[in-house]
This record gives structure tokens, C-alpha cells and sequence, in this order.
DNA sequence: AGCACCTATCGACATGGGTCGATGTTTTTC
DNA sequence: GAAAAACATCGACCCATGTCGATAGGTGCT
């Protein structure tokens, strides 16, 4: 199950992924992780730890994880029978570089 | 009011304005506009040109354009009875600073 | 083996949101 | 004043999706 971080989703997907309150909130989990409360001095975040910051059932919080890893942004690496997840900064870098070009559009006014 | 820039919606907010197809298009335009269709010459991009470059009827463009100015992502001034939009390059800086601390989060590199 | 735990999948339900037709408001033009 | 054009608002429909319970698959422990 390795992720396929070389092919690029689209921006949409990885916006969507995103725009999300739930997804968000796992995001900025994942930005700064707390101590593990399953697996105390564990090397990544693993989803029984997601279901007690984000107060949702356990397929729930399975469904969002698998729409952050589908859009690339989040990788699972299966350590024994615990899904441990981490950022990928590379797709984050380039929804940069793609708001940047709006950042920068205004610069050029018409002659 | 118009133009309330001043308040800060929340990133979330803005997040879920640009993750959408049609106002992720909008905005593509809004980027690099092609001579307007309805005014040559126009100093801006009415919300009838929309209708074209969507292709959707005119309330279904006035629902988003209203979903992009309340999220501070674009800005419609009322000229006449046109309403000409132009991007907020401060909005998408603030986003691109957001992404950028997932960017630089701690990226462990496999061995 | 048997059990406990973590995760993925399925099915069903409820909510949110995109879409459009009809209508109202404002402004320009004749 | 009347007509036309651009835009906003309303109401309704419909699809996408977030949510959970039940269940199945896998792994480690005793």
C-alpha cells in the first residue's frame, strides 16, 4: 500500500482535501502532535489518536485520513497493526507556489 | 457594505471559496482576463462575462462571486449597473503563509 | 488457538451546497 | 415615463458528502 506521492493529484482534490474543518483540524494535528495516548514516545501520529482529538467515531476519522492520503498531502506508513501518518510538505509547497500566482496577479496592472 | 476587507475571515472560510471548480475557474480568470465580451475596453470583470466563461446562468454566478467577496478573496466594485471584480493579492499571501508552516512542517526523510 | 486492539469497508441516513427559474431592485438609455 | 440590461434574492430541487453502526480484515499478545 505505498503511497503514490510521484503522480500529482490535481489542486482541486488537494483543495478539498483541505477545505475541510475535520481534515483541517487533523492537519494542524499532524503540524504539531500532541503525546501519543495509545503509544506513548511512538515515532508519528496514528489514527486511534485521531479519534480522541477530533471527538469522531472510527470509520469517520478512517474516511478522512484516506481523502488527506488520496490527495497527497498526508502519507500512511502501516507499523504493525497501527497506521502511523505524516505530512508531505513537497504538496503543500506546491499549493504555495499555485496561490502565489494570485498573490503576485494584481501586481501587473494593464497599460 | 461593499468592500469590508478590513475583517479577517477565517482561513477555513476561505479555504472552502477557492475549493470549488467553478470559483477555482473564476478565479483563474480573474487572474488573466480575456477582453471582456460585454464592454470592450472594460477596466475590470463584470459578472456578465462570467456567465460566458462558466457557462451557468446568472444567479448561479452571482451565488459564488458572492461566496468569493464574503471570504475577502476578491472585491466587486458597482459601476453603473456593471459590478467589476478584482483579486485580493493579501488574501492569497496570508493562505500561501498558512501552507507554508505544513511545508516546512518536520519532514522526515526515509532511509 | 483465542482474544483484544487498530483499521478498512459497507450501507444507510441526514445535512450542506450547487444549480436554476422566477421575481425584484437599480441604473442606463430612448 | 417606459423599456432594457445587470445584478441580487428567493424558493425549490438534487447531488455530493460527512457521519455513524455493523461488520470484516489483520496484527500482536497470552
Amino acid at each position: 500500500m505505498a503511497a503514490m506521492t510521484t503522480e500529482a493529484p490535481d489542486t482541486l482534490v488537494r483543495l478539498k482535501a483541505i477545505a475541510d474543518p475535520v481534515r483541517w483540524k487533523a492537519l494542524q494535528f499532524l503540524r504539531e502532535p500532541a503525546p501519543s495516548t495509545c503509544r506513548p514516545g511512538a515515532a508519528g501520529v496514528c489514527g486511534c489518536d485521531f479519534e480522541v482529538v477530533l471527538g469522531l467515531a472510527q470509520p469517520t476519522v478512517s474516511h478522512h485520513m484516506k481523502v488527506l492520503v488520496d490527495a497527497g498531502l498526508v502519507t500512511g506508513e502501516k507499523h504493525g497493526r497501527w497506521v502511523f501518518y505524516h505530512l508531505v510538505p513537497e504538496a503543500f509547497g506546491e499549493l504555495q507556489r499555485e496561490l502565489a500566482t494570485f498573490a503576485s496577479a494584481a501586481a501587473e496592472v494593464p497599460a
